[in-house]
DNA sequence: CTGAAAGCGCTTACAG
DNA sequence: CTGAAAGCGCTTACAG
C-alpha cells in the first residue's frame, strides 16, 4: 500500500527478484517479449504490493511522445454543443488511455510551441492548421485530424458542414410555403466563422429555391432588441426566420412574445444545435441536429486508429446533419 | 525557422556558443545566475532562430512535477454551469502556463493513480478526497483544493454551497406569501450530490419558516410528465415549486403551459444557475444565481499562490449565491 | 559569471 | 526467457 515517497520500476524490479527491464515487459505487455507465468506473476504483485504508477513523464520522455491528445479551439465561446462534443470527446478518449488538454488559440496562429513542448500523441483541431505545421506534425509522428467547418474529403479531416445546415433550415422553411426569410444573427463577432457559412448556405439555398435573398438582422442576447428585429422583419413582409442557433431562437422567441406575436403562425422560428431546452421552448423549437454524439464518437474512432496506425474508419454518411421538427416551424 | 526534426537544447547552446546550463538558465530566468546581457541575447536569438521549444516530459521527468493542474470530476452530467466553471478554469490556468487535464472518478474511489502517474502541479477536485490521499499528495509537494458542495472552512477548499441554494430558493417564495411548496427533482440518479443538499436547504428553510415541507416529486425532462407533476401540485395545494436547476424549471414551465397553466399566478417556478436562457423562458425564469466567474477566478487564484508557495487568497464573500428575481417567482 | 556532469524514471536494442 | 546499459532532454548542485 504505497508508502515509499516514489515507488519506482527499479523498487518494483527489486522487489520482484527480477530486472527493471522485466517490470517494463510485463506491464506493457510488451510483445514478442515471452514472460515466464511466475515471473509476471510476482512482478504484479510487487506492482499491486507497493503501489506503483508508471511515470508519465519518463515514458513520455522516453518514447518520444506522450498519452495526451491536444484539443485545438478558435477563441469562440463554448456553446452546449461544442461543450457537449468536447465531453464526449474526454470521455471516448480516456477509454483508451488518452487525456486531453485542450488549448484556445487565435486563428491562424502557429501551433508549433504548442505540439512540440507536449508531444502528444495526436492533435485534434477545429482550427484550421498551417501546412507547414501539417507537415512538421507529420515528420514528428503525431496524428493530426481536423473538424473542419466547411466540407472537405480527407480520411482524417471530419467536417461538421455548416453550409448545410443553413441550406436545410431554408429547405424546412420553403417546405412549409416561406417565401421571405429572415436570419437572425448572434451580436457575438467570436461565432464569425459558423456565422459566414451557416449564412452562406442560407444564401445559396435562398437562390437555389428562387427565394429573396435573407433579411439579415442582429438578434442580440435581449428581449427588447430581439422585440425589435421582430417588427422589422414584420414590415419587411418577412414569415420565417432562420436563428444561427437555439440559444438566439430562444432571445427571439421571446421578443416576439414581448411584440404580442406568436410563432410559427406569425413569424415561425427555426434554430441550430437542438439543445436540451429545445422541446421546452415556448413554442417548442424546430432545430437542426448535428448530431454531436456521432461526431465526437468517429473523432475517438478516427484518433485510436491513426495513433495505432491502422486504417482509418470511413467518414460516417453525412446525413449526420438532420431537422428536428417541433412547432416554431 | 525549425528545421531540424527535434531541437534540444544542446542545440541552442551550440549555437549561442554557450553551455546548455545557460540556456536552461535564460529560459527560466533562473535566479541567482547573473548571465550577461550578450549572453542573454545570444541564446534568446538561437532559441528563435531554431524555433526551441523545451520538452515538457523532459522538464516533468526532472523537476518531479508537471506543469497540469489535475481537475478531478465525479460521473454526473455536466451542465451548462459547471461546463462554464471548467471553462474559465482552463483559461485562468492557461494564463500561468498551466494545463488542465479533466478525469472522471467514482466518488470513493482512490485518486492515487492518477496524479502519481502525472504528478501534476495542483489537483483541482469536486470529489471528496479519501485523507490517505490528502495526506500522500501533501509528501508530494502537490497543491490540493477541493471545491465541495457543503461549507467547510479550510482555506484550500472552496465551497459550492448547495444547502444555502435550497434555503435562498424557499425564503425567495416565502416571501411572496407561498405556504405550501413543491420540489422538483430532476430524474437523473447522478445529480445525487447536488440533489441531496439543495434539498436539505429546503427542508430546514421550510421547517425555520414554519412552512409545511416541501411536496417533493420527479420533474423528468419531458412535457407530459411535467404537466402530472404540475396537476399534483395544484391538488395538493401547492402554489410555488423550487426546481432543482434551471433546465428543470424549463421543462417544468413547459408542463405547465400543456396543463393550461401559467407562471407565477397559478404556480410560481423558481430555478438554479441562472443560465443565460433563463431570462427568455416564458415567463422570464426567477432563479439563484452562483456566480461561477468568481468561483473559477478563486479557484485560480488559489492554485496560483498555492504552487508558488505564498499565502492563500482569503475565500470571497459568502454571498455570492444571489437569487436573480425575474418574473416567475 | 559559465560549464561539465549527474540524474530524474522510463523503454528498448543488445547480449547472454 | 531475462538482464545490464544506454539514452530520451531537461535542471541543478557543484566547480571553476
Amino acid at each position: 500500500m504505497a508508502k515509499a515517497l516514489k515507488v519506482t520500476a527499479k523498487d518494483v524490479a527489486r522487489a520482484a527478484g527480477v530486472s527493471q527491464a522485466t517490470v517494463s515487459y510485463v506491464i506493457n505487455d510488451t510483445p514478442h517479449q515471452r514472460i515466464s507465468p511466475e515471473t509476471r506473476e510476482r512482478v504484479l504483485a510487487a506492482v499491486a504490493d507497493l503501489g506503483y504508477t508508471p511515470s508519465a513523464a519518463a515514458r513520455a520522455l522516453r518514447k518520444g511522445s506522450s498519452d495526451v491528445v491536444l484539443l485545438v479551439m478558435p477563441h469562440y465561446p463554448i456553446g452546449p454543443n461544442i461543450a457537449a462534443l468536447i465531453e464526449r470527446l474526454e470521455e471516448g478518449l480516456e477509454g483508451i488511455g488518452l487525456s486531453v488538454v485542450t488549448r484556445r488559440i487565435r486563428e491562424g496562429r502557429p501551433m508549433a510551441s504548442l505540439w512540440r513542448e507536449m508531444m502528444p500523441a495526436a492533435v485534434v483541431t477545429m482550427v484550421t492548421v498551417d501546412p507547414v505545421d501539417v507537415a512538421e506534425m507529420g515528420q514528428a509522428g503525431i496524428f493530426l485530424t481536423q473538424a473542419l467547418l466547411a466540407p472537405r474529403s480527407d480520411e482524417a479531416t471530419l467536417s461538421l458542414p455548416q453550409i448545410l445546415i443553413g441550406r436545410l433550415q431554408v429547405e424546412h422553411l420553403a417546405q412549409a410555403g416561406h417565401r421571405r426569410i429572415g436570419y437572425a444573427e448572434p451580436a457575438n463577432p467570436l461565432v464569425e466563422n459558423f456565422l459566414r457559412l451557416r449564412l452562406e448556405g442560407v444564401r445559396t439555398a435562398c437562390v437555389e429555391l428562387g427565394l429573396d435573398l435573407p433579411d439579415v438582422r442582429p438578434v442580440p442576447f435581449d428581449t427588447d432588441a430581439a422585440a425589435s428585429a421582430v417588427r422589422a422583419w414584420r414590415e419587411a413582409g418577412v414569415t420565417a426566420v432562420c436563428a444561427y442557433n437555439d440559444e438566439t431562437a430562444f432571445a427571439l422567441l421571446a421578443g416576439m412574445r414581448l411584440a404580442g406575436l406568436s410563432a410559427p403562425s406569425d413569424l415561425a422560428v427555426i434554430g441550430v444545435d437542438n439543445i436540451p431546452l429545445a422541446p421546452f421552448a415556448f413554442p417548442p423549437l424546430t432545430t437542426i441536429d448535428q448530431h454531436i454524439d456521432v461526431v465526437a464518437k468517429h473523432l475517438v474512432a478516427l484518433v485510436r486508429a491513426g495513433i495505432a496506425g491502422e486504417p482509418l474508419p470511413a467518414t460516417p454518411r453525412s446525413e449526420a446533419v438532420t431537422v428536428v421538427v417541433r412547432q416554431s416551424a
